[in-house]
RNA sequence: GUGAGCGUAGCUCAGCUGGUUAGAGCACCGGUCUGUGGAACCGGGGGUCGUGGGUUCAAGUCCCAUCGCUCACCCCA
C-alpha cells in the first residue's frame, strides 16, 4: 500500500463510534469542570522545548526520549506538547493571572504527543483533558481535584476504578528518602534488575514500582520503609488533611505508599486512577500537587494542583465495561428526487430546512421504493419524496418511517411536522 | 530502544500435506420492483495474497530479507 494512504505510526483517525465515545467523555468532563467553576483554556500544541525541559524535568523520560522536537526557521527549539500542565502554568504566568481572584481554576482538552512505541492504551498522538488549580495550596483544593477526576469517570458509568492516593512529600523529604534507598539497596546492587541498577543512580524511588521479579523479591526481603514514613511535619499534616476531606466527600480511595511520579514537578499529593479491566496501561489518569513548577519556568512561586485523564484509555475502559457512547441525533429527513431533473430541487428543498433540522438529500434519482430504502439506511426519521407532482405544487411527500404515516405538505408544514416528531 | 506474534477484498475470515482463471459472509452498486421501505432472490464492481528476493515444473502456501500492524518490556495518559 502506498505510504500516503496510511496515518503515521501511533496516530489514528477518529470518526463515528470512536469519536462518539470521545465526545461523550469530553461532554461529561466539561459539565463537571465548568460546574466547579473552571475556565476553559486552549494553549498551543507546541511550545518552546524549554517549557517542557524545565517544567517536566530534563531528566525525565518524557523529555529525554519521548518528545517530538523540531526547529523553526528562526532556529528556535520547539516541541509538540507531551502533556498539558507546563503549558497551562506558562500561560498563567504570561498573562498575569495572579491578579485574578485566587485560586484560578482552569481546564483544557486536546491532543498530546509522545514518541513512544505504540501498544494498547498508548499512542504517539493521544488526547487528554485536565484540570489545574493555581494560586492556592489548601488541602481542600487537592481533595476537590481528586474528587472531580474520580466523579467524571464515575459519571460516564465506569465502575471498576481504583483510586490510589499517596504523597511524594516535599523536595527535602524526597532527597532524604532517596538517600535512604541508596544506602539500603547499594549493598545489593548485583541482585537488582539492570533497569533498577540504573534507577539506583537516577531516581531510586522508581525501583519501588518495578515489575521485575528479582526487584520485587529483594524489596520484600529488605522490608523497605515507604516514602510516607519520610514526610516532614508539614507534608504529613497536608496529606492527612487531604485524606480527611476525601472521606468527607465520600470518595473511596486507597493509600498507595509506592506511588511515584514520572514528572519531576510534583510535590506532596499524588494520585492515580486505574481501571481493573485494562492491560498493561491501566492508568486512566493521574495528578498531583506541583508547587515548584512556576518557579522552574522562571516565575514567582505559585502553588498548583492538577490532573490529566487519557481519553483513549478511558474509552477502552468504557468499552471493557460495555458502556455505549451517548447516541448521536439521527438525520431528521432524507429527501430523494424521483427523476434526474428534480435533483437540483431536492438540494433547494433540503437547504430550506438548514440549520434548524438535520436534512440530507440524495444526489441520484430513485424510484420510490429505493428512495425509502435509502432513507432507512441513512438512519433518517422521515423520508421526503420529490416527484413531478410535488415539484409542480412546491410541496414534498413526507413519510414517517417508523409509523408509516405519510403527508404531502409544503416546506413550512413539513418543518412543523418533522420538528414535532411526526405526531 | 528491546522481545514476541500476525499481515489474503472496505470489514470479519476460509484457502487441507505447495497443484487449474484466489473464495465466502457483511458492506457497496444494480435488477426482479415505472409513486411506496426494512425481506428474499439474481447479478456486478472491488485483490499486484504487505513488499522484494530465493527454492520448485509449479508459491497465498516453503525459506530469507524488508516494511507494516499488534501485544509486552521500559515508561506513562
Amino acid at each position: 500500500m502506498a505510504v500516503v494512504t496510511r496515518a503515521v505510526k501511533g496516530t489514528h483517525d477518529l470518526f463515528r463510534e470512536d469519536l462518539a465515545y470521545h465526545r461523550t467523555l469530553l461532554n461529561a468532563a466539561r459539565r463537571w469542570l465548568e460546574a466547579a467553576g473552571a475556565d476553559e483554556i486552549a494553549t498551543p500544541i507546541f511550545e518552546f522545548s524549554e517549557v517542557f525541559e524545565r517544567g517536566v524535568g530534563a531528566s525525565s523520560d518524557i523529555v529525554q526520549k519521548e518528545m517530538f522536537t523540531f526547529t523553526d526557521r528562526g532556529g528556535r527549539a520547539l516541541a509538540l506538547r507531551p502533556e498539558g500542565t507546563a503549558g497551562v502554568v506558562r500561560a498563567y504566568l504570561e498573562h498575569g493571572m495572579k491578579v485574578w481572584p485566587q485560586p484560578v481554576r482552569l481546564w483544557y482538552a486536546g491532543p498530546m504527543f509522545r514518541a513512544e512505541r505504540p501498544q494498547k492504551g498508548r499512542q504517539r498522538q493521544f488526547h487528554q483533558f485536565g484540570y489545574e488549580v493555581l494560586g492556592a495550596g489548601e488541602p481542600e483544593l487537592d481533595a476537590e481535584a481528586v474528587a472531580l477526576s474520580y466523579w467524571i469517570l464515575r459519571g460516564v458509568g465506569l465502575n471498576r476504578l481504583s483510586l490510589k492516593v499517596g504523597s511524594v512529600g516535599d523536595r527535602e523529604d524526597r532527597e532524604r528518602y532517596n538517600a535512604y534507598l541508596r544506602e539500603l539497596l547499594t549493598p545489593h546492587t548485583a541482585r537488582l534488575s539492570e533497569d533498577s541498577q540504573r534507577r539506583l543512580e537516577t531516581n531510586p524511588m522508581r525501583i519501588l514500582d518495578s515489575k521485575a521479579e528479582p526487584d520485587r523479591k529483594l524489596l520484600e526481603e529488605l522490608k523497605v520503609r515507604p516514602m510516607l514514613d519520610f514526610l516532614g511535619p508539614e507534608a504529613k499534616a497536608h496529606f492527612e488533611a487531604v485524606q480527611e476531606r476525601l472521606r468527607r466527600l465520600n470518595v473511596p480511595y486507597e493509600i498507595d505508599p509506592t506511588i511515584v511520579r514520572g514528572l519531576d514537578y510534583y510535590a506532596r499529593t499524588a494520585w492515580e486512577l486505574h481501571h481493573e479491566l485494562l492491560g498493561a496501561q491501566s492508568a486512566l489518569g493521574g495528578g498531583g500537587r506541583y508547587d515548584g513548577l512556576a518557579e522552574l519556568l522562571g516565575g514567582p512561586p505559585v502553588p498548583g494542583v492538577g490532573w490529566a485523564v487519557g481519553v483513549e484509555r478511558t474509552v477502552l475502559a468504557m468499552k471493557a465495561e460495555g458502556l455505549s457512547p451517548a447516541p448521536e441525533p439521527p438525520l431528521d429527513l432524507y429527501i430523494v428526487a424521483l427523476a434526474a431533473e428534480l435533483v437540483p430541487e431536492a438540494l433547494r428543498a433540503a437547504s430550506r430546512f438548514w440549520p434548524e433540522l438535520r436534512v440530507q438529500y440524495g444526489v441520484k434519482p430513485r424510484k420510490p421504493g429505493k428512495a425509502l430504502q435509502e432513507a432507512e439506511r441513512k438512519g433518517a426519521r422521515f423520508a421526503g419524496l420529490l416527484g413531478p407532482d410535488e415539484a409542480a405544487s412546491g410541496r414534498l411527500t413526507v413519510k414517517h418511517l417508523r409509523t408509516g404515516e405519510q403527508r404531502t405538505l409544503d416546506i413550512e408544514e413539513v418543518k412543523e411536522w418533522v420538528r414535532g416528531g411526526g405526531s
